[in-house]
Formats: C-alpha cells, structure tokens, sequence
DNA sequence: ACTCAGAATGAATGATCGTTCATTCCTGTG
DNA sequence: CACAGGAATGAACGATCATTCATTCTGAGT
C-alpha cells in the first residue's frame, strides 16, 4: 500500500536486535522482497544471491526457501511487485476522477513517471535488470507484458480524450501513445545509464516538449 | 569490418571436427566474444558461464582464460565489442558524406537503428542485459558512455544543419537530440520486451513520426 | 502457567563455477 | 626431417551457491 520499499524504519535495530521474532507470513514476504529490490540495484541482478539478501532483510537463509519455496520464485514476485508497483501508479493517475482538466492529468502522469518516487537508481536498476534479463527468460516477459498491457490501453484512451476535446488533426492516439511510452522508457535508461549527460530536469523538459508538439493546446 | 557476428559459417564441422587448430590471437578473441553474444542472447547475462560460451565456441574451457585473463574481463570486451557496433555504425551514417541530402541522411539512419541488423533479438538481448547491469557496475556504464557521448554529438549536430537548412523555429538540436535517442532507446526496449504488442513496422512508424512532426519539410 | 503449532534458524550437503597449470599437440623455421 | 615456441587442452582445486532439514524458539490459546 505504502510503497516506499527502501526502508521500513527498524529492519532491524543496529547493533544489538538478536532475538528471533516471529511475523506473519505477508509482512516476511514483502520484507524480503524490499531486500531483494536493494540488492539488485547494489550488486546487480546477476550477482545476487540468497545469503545476500537475507542478511540484508536481517534474517536467516532458510527463511527465503521457506517463504518462496525458491530462489527464482523470489525473484519472480519482486518484478511483480515492482511493476505493479509502476504501472498501478500511472493507471492510478489516468482513471482516477481526482484530476478533472486532461492538460493537468497529463502533467500529473509527466512529474510520476520521472519524479522522485520512480527515477531512484534504486527502482531504474531493478527495471532494468529485469528487462536486460527479459530476452532469455519468457517468464518475466509475461509479468511485465500483462501490466504493461493495461497502461498501454489507459494511456491510450486518455490522449484519445485529449484529441476528441480539442479537435486535433492528423494525429493517431495509439501510434502516439506507444511513441510517448517509448519516449519515458528511454529517458529513464538515459537517466540509470548516462546520469551526467541527462539531468531529470532536461529529462522532464524533452518530455514536456513531445506532449507539446502533439497537444500544444493542452500543455503549455 | 563486416559485423555480421552471428555465424562465421563453420565455427566448426558439424559432428566431428576434434582436431586441435592454432589460429591467430584476434581471431580466437573474436570467435569467444561472438560465442559470448549468443549466449547472452539464449541464456541471459546472469546465467552465462565460461563452460558454456567456449563449448559454443567449439573450444575447451582453458582459452577463455588464456586470451581474456578473466570471465568479467570477457565480458568487459563484448560489450565494448557490441557499443562500437551499434555506435559506430551510426557515426559513419552520420558523418558519411555519401547521402548529400540531409532528409534522406536521416532516414538511412532510422533504417539502421530499427532495421534488421540491429532489432534482431539476439542484439537487443545483448544491448539490454548490459544496461541492466550498468546501475550496479560503473565499468559498463563508462564503455557505453564514451561511444554513446559520440554518437550523440554527431546526431545533435545532424540536427543543427537540418534545423539551419530550412529556418525551422522554436526547436532545439540537443534537446530534439536527446529525445529522439530515448525514444529510438525505447522502441528497442518494447521490441525486445513486448514483440506482440509492437511490430517492426509499427516502430519504425512511430520513429518517422517523431522526426516528421520536428522536421515537417525534410521528412515526408 | 502451560502447551504446542509452526515460524525461524543455520550447519550440512551436493552441485557448479572460475581459475590454474602440467601436459599435449600444432606449425613455422632451420 | 627435426625441433622449438607457444597455442590449446581439460582434469583438478578451492570457493561459493541454492537448498534441505533437524533443531530451537516464540507467542497465542487455554
């Protein structure tokens, strides 16, 4: 619900903090999980490995088969989380009724899709790890193309929106929509591969520009 | 020079081929970093072993080693391998002066970036594995930058001399520069990731687009 | 206070990996 | 033809990993 994944406060008290306890089973997953986003962004997807994480979650290994029954099961539920995690996050700005002018709900999407929340090293690593991962294992294809589906149709339907109320011409929402989510995905690689030649903020303003020139009656 | 990296056509006779050969120091190092392509490309950079790449390459496992020093080091020279091809290939399009007209200069770009010798799977697999790796291992990021620093001046100043030729207003050549490679960076991403929800073709068109709506009278 | 289901632990296991190096085998040279 | 330099081999080694499971420990229910 929360989703700040980075640090739940305590993991674990930092020195001392020795005494077994005893969690439900949800809280241990989603502590295990957030472990394993942290050390693949650290270590690298290729790297990792069980001791690692479960010591980075402050637990013990066997705790990971216990949970997860295997180490690639573990792995497969940490992209799920993270890419409903990104994909909940646009749907949830694109159908909500929160935000009733189009323009704005467009700029709302802008400033989550390379905000603070997602442009962390941290979640652009673990994205990537598992994309870079993605031509040789059709499993995490699946995961990240049943997300993706859905926001490729929201998104869709939200410049649809936008050209119907303002009478653009000669412009496709579809060919428009995967043009502009092709746009973030590189922006975002930009922003984890070259940090020096791509700041946020110029990363946020070519963005700005594309949804300008195709909606220039709506973003100013 | 030729690039085709896939098959040398007989890395080895077909079944027996057990004879020992001594061939040159490059062509050994060549033949391991396209059997390491193909690996990465089958089984994903996290699962690539030395056993597996030499056995690919019809060779015993001691020589990676003997010309490479080292499995990351092996790894280090394929990427570097494969960055100087996708980039180099660029460059020469680019600064070529075998395409006069700066439309048609263009073009020929879009055709190599998402024409059949680099939008095989086999590439994108490679390209991808490494920028998901690139968060947590700065060596990849540097190989990558230094090429990817070149090729992006060049584009920028492609676009500068479009933008001068024909008196376009109120685009800028860096900013339109780094927004174009993201979105070229994106297409690949959704090729490679969601082939069904994305063709071929479909990205080439909504490349064209890109450029179309920045360079109306150069791009047709 | 007592109990016990089951959550948590971590030493042990077997498999696999990168790396080494003594040995074998080409091939160009005299 | 004989020889030497060095390219190529692959068995062996030590390190590391995922997984198992006998054991310990916890905390809710009575």
């Amino acid at each position: 619900m929360s989703g700040t994944v980075a640090e739940k406060g305590l993991e674990q008290s930092p020195s001392a903090g020795k005494r077994r306890q005893i969690r439900p089973k949800a809280e241990r997953r989603q502590q295990l999980i957030d472990a394993t986003i942290r050390c693949i962004a650290q270590q690298g997807l290729s790297a990792i490995t069980l001791q690692m994480v479960t010591r980075e979650a402050g637990l013990s290994v066997g705790i990971a088969n216990l949970h997860f029954q295997s180490k690639d099961n573990l792995l497969r539920e940490t992209l799920r989380f993270v890419a409903e995690e990104y994909h909940g996050g646009q749907i949830r700005i694109m159908e909500g009724t929160a935000i009733a002018d189009l323009g704005e709900r467009l700029d709302a999407l802008l400033d989550f899709q390379l905000g603070r929340g997602v442009t962390q090293r941290q979640k652009m690593s673990v994205w990537f790890a598992y994309y870079g991962e993605a031509g040789a294992r059709p499993v995490y294809q699946k995961i990240v193309s049943t997300v993706d589906r859905l926001a490729a149709q929201k998104l869709e339907a939200l410049f649809a929106s936008i050209i119907a109320e303002a009478h653009y011409e000669g412009v496709d929402a579809k060919e428009l929509a995967t043009g502009y989510s092709a746009l973030i995905d590189g922006l975002h690689l930009g922003l984890l591969v070259t940090p020096k030649e791509l700041s946020k903020r110029r990363a946020r303003a070519v963005a700005r520009d594309f949804l300008r020139r195709a909606f220039p009656r709506h973003i100013h």
